[in-house]
DNA sequence: GATGAATGAGGGTTCATTCAT
DNA sequence: TATGAATGAACCCTCATTCAT
């Protein structure tokens, strides 16, 4: 029981710095955001960061890590429920990307605005987790083009880019804009229905 | 005529800088840019900088602008040329989009990695000429819509930011991968392809 | 039996710590030591040192004051011993200096080494138990002067320092070198002979 | 002229900087000082010290260097005008050792006590100034020895290790001592007896 | 007594910006 | 205009010390 405990509360302190900076990250972004921001934000002080992490770049990378493997985590559940086809499966992914951004605003504006940067410029770091995340959608796309339901012309690694990169900025621009949207069906349906419709195969 | 030396003189260091800027920028992030590197680049001195701009922000601003006019003065008259419907036009627009990337690589990783960051936290700067840019592929888009090629479901305004960010996340993942591409019609072709056929119009 | 008992293990603990710091301070020097690291050396938790020393600068006084108590015990025993007139005990002190030095030398490098900047710096502090290792010295030569041996044109206040610091000088350049010496014998005959023939007094 | 101008100016800033750095370590000590208060002392901007030294630590090895070689320069000057032999030639180096410090207090207070912390604990930094003005005393002594003036039982090289190290600890003590003298040439005189009758060949 | 996680004040260093030349 | 030395506010990180367990 006890070391159970004690693995909680340390868990606790740790996942509690981690929300901060996300909360932080969000709202300022990841190079306007002090050290000092995150430790409130979390409500511990500046140097207990240090005893989780090993410094400012150590808290992102840990945050996209720990991050991305939740949302893998919900995505595959998630897939494992749907009943019908490759087309079903696609269409419930995009719709997940959408509903998981809006039920963690701050996680989608984190993402959708850091990735990029921390991709490029955190040195030696080349996030798996990320193409973990990308592996699903191409690995469906795959699934479809076997099973016949999308072309074959196109390349499952390019498209898989292209998909996320098309849901990944309409997110963007709603998470940019003022107004919050609690409900975002109607962009995840027109988003799907457009990729969709280019990846399905023609007679 | 001794004005307009003095102007194109004006305009030749401020040019430089702005491109001094941008190298720089694409190599490391305006973040970890200093002002005295763009000034290295530039082959200016760092003041010199402060007489051109306001200051780091204001260079960052002024860059986009510039370069985001130029791109929507070439990509426009390019459009001009173009023989055929609404189909060939967008799928030249798309080809143009790689294109200029291939042609500028600085220009293209800059764009990819710092838009989104900059269109967040540089305080209210709302970045109109991407707006414009994005703008003339929502008017092609609604062209189609209007000539019976492209599907009237669709939301053009969302539609042209999902195509957007799918060319972008694919020009990124290009941009980032080590050996610079010289040719990309590949990709262009096969994401041209998925996107165009997700927007026409069935029967 | 148990006080007696608990005042051991008291007296270990109080004493690995102080060997713990003894060590780091050998190695590191005072203020490139942290506290963890003296735990760790000593094997205790950083916060059993604050149970034995108030702080870090005590430690460090608490280390002088028992360390130099320790070799006046051992100079005063030895120089007991010695059988012969006043020159024969101040060979024996300076032989003795040099040879405690070989048998610790992270005694050594810490005397050395810390003895000046802890003299100055730590506050209100005037290591009292240097002054009585100096003294032994001191009146070794008041003796030798007292007994005709020494010349009397000299102070020993002043010259029990010059020996000292002749003594400590070699032995910091014995200690820096690399490869560290197991017999000084040589050097120890050498300072002795050029400070006697120098204290001796002429006919 | 301009040149020379501009050389002196950033010569003086540069001088500044280095005084001031030596008021505060004698003052505090160097792990004590701040680089503030050391840009206090010399009336310049904290950040103004890092366009003249790497860091702290390279201020403080600048400082040895420089002084160092301004304290060979005046002694070699100063020994060139000696008439007589060897032992006015010592005797002198000696007496100026104490004249130097006496007008130089700061100076000496940091060289007596920071010379062999930073000996040990600035990494790959093995002070070859420090090695000359040794040096300067090394030679005196061979040439005493090969004119017959002193003794050739003992090694030049350690004996001006512990004639540096006599000299060296009386001066800590006279510095140390809350009253500074303004006159030392008892001392000097006491200690250059010892020593240099130590040092003389006998018949 | 013993632990070591947590604290938070403090300091070295950076770098955007200024201004005297 | 152009320069680049100088500025000093800002910030990441360290580490001596505390205290709940």
């Amino acid at each position: 029981m006890e070391t159970k405990e004690e693995k909680k509360a340390q868990g606790d302190k740790r996942e509690k710095i981690l929300q901060g900076a996300l909360e932080a990250f969000a709202k300022k972004g990841f190079y306007n955001t002090k050290v000092s921001e995150i430790a409130d934000e979390a409500g511990v002080a500046d140097g207990t960061i240090y005893l989780y992490f090993k410094n400012k770049d150590d808290l992102l990378i840990s945050l996209f890590e720990d991050r991305m493997e939740w949302i893998i985590d919900r995505i595959e559940a998630e897939l494992e429920q749907v009943e019908g086809g490759t087309i079903e499966k696609v269409r419930r992914y995009m719709e997940l990307h959408f509903q998981l951004a809006v039920e963690n605003p701050a996680l989608a504006e984190f993402i959708t605005v850091e990735l990029r940067q921390s991709a490029k410029f955190i040195k030696e770091y080349d996030n798996p987790k990320f193409g973990d995340y990308l592996g699903i959608l191409k690995r469906l796309i795959e699934e479809g083009q076997q099973d016949g339901t999308f072309r074959e012309d196109l390349d499952s690694r390019l498209v898989s880019r292209a998909v996320f990169g098309a849901l990944d900025e309409v997110l963007l621009q709603l998470t940019l804009s003022a107004e919050k949207p609690s409900d975002v069906s109607l962009e995840a349906t027109q988003v799907s229905a457009l990729l969709i419709d280019g990846l399905r195969a023609r007679e």
